[in-house]
DNA sequence: TGGAAACAGATTATCGATAATCGATAATCA
DNA sequence: TGATTATCGATTATCGATAATCTGTTTCCA
């Protein structure tokens, strides 16, 4: 039935709505405490129930809102504690994928990461945020796809969401300028090929990113 | 309604029926391939749809189950790639868990983690597999708890099921004598105050596991 | 006046039924 | 015959309505 709709990509009702959602959230524009009322949302998106209770149950299992049985569901705020949790399990994790792909990279990767770091470059020059963060993203993302690891993977793109939350909402424009630059530095150490380099180099640049947002 | 059931513990009856039917994956009783149809599941347990599509889709994210587009649900397989990575995963998070909490443990931790042991002969001297098998997860999701990390703990909870699951159906009751013993030198290395060599000897343990459970 | 009990409003949780989709098989026709 | 289309059975996806639950408020009585 009901299929008058201009919505963005997504096969299902139910996953047009969960990624509708999923990046209003992510974007801030649903910001930590606002409440989920399913009929609500079914209203808005001119559907029934159904499909907005599977979207919110699968956010409710990513983390990005809190249900409370017989109650409801609410946009889950982050706390710095989280992102200080978030964020030794990253560097973890990024430490090994960075240590253990870096012997691999080839002229081929390096060109690739170049290239979004151009992009970034570019996302900047038009000041769109979620962009950059984006790329950020994309970045760092290209040593956990390498890991040839789906559990790694997975994990990567579970905090990805979470850091990407925590980045938007916390956002004051202030270092987007030298972003760029930073990450071209993180790429001269990985080609020296010194991997207890690279790892650290990463560790404080995960630090530094992290510092810088939380005050 | 329908509430004459005999249902083990949880709230809702959607959750009751995701409890129900990830036990039944993790014991093996539901078999890898195994399809599940909303309707007969639903008329099993004599409810309607709704609920089991919620316990569905939660298992879905879990990765208990696959699901094909407007096609169905089928208990996912496990690949020994799968097994592998999860491992690799849990080898670097484990390693930094034990290294980290070691130097917090108290006597009156070593009596706690003593106690599971304990627990762990008499469930062999029943022969009850699957509760040797938690309170090995217990064992080990020790040190997970005892990061104060939230992130790293619900990593764990995933990890878990994935683990139990893979040695739940490979298990041919062949090691589950020295399990115990095993478990008594982790704790003695640990007692060393010797963190490099405390974690070497838990990544020893689970490659050690790994195998015996691959072929 | 204080507190249990009943009530009301809002929202979720569940229900039973209909519509849409998929894969397979049968029918049609060039 | 070989390929395309129509039909069918099975199952999911979605729907609209009812039942259950929670919170806050009012009522009532000792």
């Amino acid at each position: 039935m009901s299929n008058s709709s201009y919505f963005p990509l997504g096969n299902s009702i139910s996953e047009q709505i969960y990624l509708t959602l999923k990046r209003e959230i992510i974007a801030g524009e649903l910001p930590p405490g606002t409440r989920l009322i399913v009929l609500d949302i079914a209203g808005k998106f001119q559907v029934s129930q159904a499909p907005v209770r599977e979207a919110l149950e699968r956010m409710k299992q990513e983390g990005l809102i809190n249900g409370i049985p017989n109650k409801g569901s609410v946009v889950s705020n982050i706390t710095s504690k989280e992102i200080r949790d978030i964020f030794v399990l990253r560097e973890i994790i990024e430490g090994y994928a960075v240590r253990t792909t870096m012997p691999t990279l080839l002229e081929d990767d390096y060109e690739q990461l170049e290239m979004i770091i151009r992009s970034m470059e570019e996302a900047v020059g038009r000041n769109d945020t979620l962009g950059i963060l984006e790329l950020d993203m994309d970045f760092h993302g290209f040593f956990y796809k390498r890991c040839d690891n789906q559990a790694i993977l997975e994990l990567w793109n579970h905090m990805r969401t979470k850091v990407m939350r925590f980045m938007a909402i916390s956002n004051r424009h202030h270092t987007t300028d030298l972003l760029a630059e930073w990450h071209r530095r993180l790429i001269t150490v990985l080609q020296t090929g010194d991997g207890d380099a690279a790892e650290e180099a990463f560790i404080e640049h995960m630090h530094a990113y992290k510092f810088i947002h939380m005050d």
